[in-house]
DNA sequence: TTATCATATGAATAAGTATTCATATAAAAG
DNA sequence: CTTTTATATGAATACTTATTCATATGATAA
């Protein structure tokens, strides 16, 4: 009677991790910043930005690939908000806008050397 | 001649970057990651086992939708080993492996409410 | 053994996403 | 004003992914 439990203790667990659940809406956000980032050229282009505003013909030049699709992804940070834009000249020159975004790729990076 | 010349400073901030710029291998791995963290119903299947191990029905209890389609999610999870699982008697009991992604979405969780 | 409970799986459909190609825009240079 | 340079866009195609339904597996209880 007194003995243990186990499916009691799950249930406890249950109702604690449903108290701690985010929103849906938070959740949607979440998610959504992660997507951005979980693409191999989106990644690319953050990295690359991460020292700095760029131009588009050097991001193009840092991840490969075409400039159409490069130009495809920028709009999609954009629209994420993880990178803004402004024009110089000719030049229309991007920047990291989210810096959070960055300090969690930088985390997920040094935690892949952790060779688990 | 010697006036500011901001080509200049982007091509050597292009090159830094890519100095930076993590390997195809690493990047694919952190894109792996983030994606498997970029669907709202696996994110909460996540933050619903950061509480400790649980089985299969209250999983469903705490994303809600079908036992099929978590179940289906819970594969994706341990295939890209962020989730384990055990059997205890009829039940299977699943919990995190890679405790890195929970971090991660806790900081991200953070960051939602610095209305930036 | 048979029935039942908990979970997994496969196939089909549906929805979302990336990439390419061709073309459009917009500023600058001539 | 015309041309060139830098970037953006739209449409089409090809991929990838999520969800559902029906069924299979595998442990246990009867």
């Amino acid at each position: 009677m007194t003995v243990c439990n186990e499916e009691q203790l799950h249930e406890a667990r249950l109702k604690e991790a449903l108290g701690k659940m985010p929103s849906d809406g938070q959740i949607e956000e979440m998610g959504a910043r992660f997507k951005a980032i979980s693409e191999p050229s989106r990644l690319k282009i953050l990295f690359a930005l991460s020292g700095g505003e760029l131009c588009v013909d050097h991001i193009v030049e840092a991840v490969g690939g075409n400039q159409s699709a490069v130009s495809h992804q920028l709009r999609a940070l954009k629209a994420a908000r993880i990178v803004k834009c402004r024009r110089s000249g000719k030049k229309i020159l991007y920047s990291v806008s989210d810096w959070h975004v960055i300090t969690i790729m930088e985390l997920a990076k040094e935690h892949l050397n952790c060779n688990e």
